[in-house]
DNA sequence: GTTTAACCCTGCACGC
DNA sequence: TGCGTGCAGGGTTAAA
């Protein structure tokens, strides 16, 4: 569930209350949400002493940097999220992972689905080995229109299929892609290399102003509720999304009710009329 | 090169 | 009540 935008909140929460903080302790509760690595003590002992310096993003992982020289990475997955806890309430269910700082409070990586992770590797110059394939952050300053174009008129490729392709462009899940196709006014299945360059300029536009915008109102949070930041708010996103989980519900440009498609095992939600 | 399906996982809704 | 089934979905991988 989150994307670009809710792993965005959540990195900027970080910046403003981990950066600087020392870690003290480490449990791992759930072996699996660490499966990079052989042993808990392997991971733990990576961390342990480490102060965070700095929070980056690539995509939908987030990076903190350690004055060790090493690197957390933590991906939410589907129903993943990071609490800041003073570590006096009693940790929620499902919370597998606990980093223990040295001034007191904890981080709690807390992951219903199980399909999140946190690995601790070596940083480089260039970035993290791992995540050497996740392609260019599209709010990045070198993500241009240039760039953009070029990576979807040179493929042959549904729309949603580029959109969601980490290989190409980062961050972007099935509610995002969702959005941006709608508000460029394209249709899910229409081949990336056959786009006018005026269709090409709105998709780019709408991919920036979409993601903005889910950062802005603090990403989307669905009835599960699963995701939440930092501090444990929901976002406000979901009351402004105009087809994701829309379906029947008038076009709030033309009226005509959303449609939703099954397309391979994910759901698709456009509008018939106004998306072409 | 691109598409499709299966897999991992839990909670929930639904039908019988 | 209780069981089985299907669905939600990100990323990876294998097969088509």
């Amino acid at each position: 569930m989150p994307e670009l935008p809710e792993v965005e909140v959540i990195r900027r929460d970080l910046e403003r209350d981990a950066v600087g903080r020392r870690i003290k302790e480490v449990q791992v509760k759930l072996p699996r949400i660490i499966r990079r690595h052989k042993t808990k003590k392997e991971f733990a002992d990576a961390l342990i002493g480490a102060k965070i310096t700095r929070i980056d993003r690539r995509g939908k992982y987030i990076l903190c940097h350690l004055d060790n020289g090493n690197v957390l990475v933590m991906h939410l997955g589907m129903s993943g999220r990071i609490e800041r806890s003073t570590g006096r309430k009693a940790a929620e269910k499902h919370t597998h992972v606990v980093l223990k700082l040295q001034t007191g409070g904890e981080l709690r990586f807390i992951d219903m689905r199980q399909f999140g992770e946190l690995f601790v590797t070596a940083g480089e110059m260039d970035g993290v080995k791992e995540l050497a394939h996740i392609a260019l952050d599209p709010l990045a300053d070198s993500f241009t229109w240039q760039v953009f174009s070029e990576i979807v008129s040179s493929r042959k490729m549904k729309l949603k299929t580029l959109l969601m392709d980490q290989k190409f462009i980062s961050g972007i899940g099935n509610i995002y892609s969702d959005e941006i196709l709608w508000a460029a006014g394209l249709r899910y299945e229409r081949p990336s290399d056959q786009l006018t360059s005026q269709e090409m300029r709105r998709l780019y536009r709408a991919m920036q102003e979409v993601l903005q915008d889910g950062i802005r109102h603090g990403g989307v949070t669905l009835e599960d509720e699963t995701y939440r930041n930092l501090y444990g708010k929901q976002g406000e996103f979901q009351d402004h999304l105009k087809v994701y989980g829309q379906e029947g519900k008038p076009c709030r440009r033309c009226r005509t009710p959303i449609v939703r498609d099954r397309w391979g095992n994910r759901s698709t939600y456009y509008c018939p009329q106004c998306q072409v």
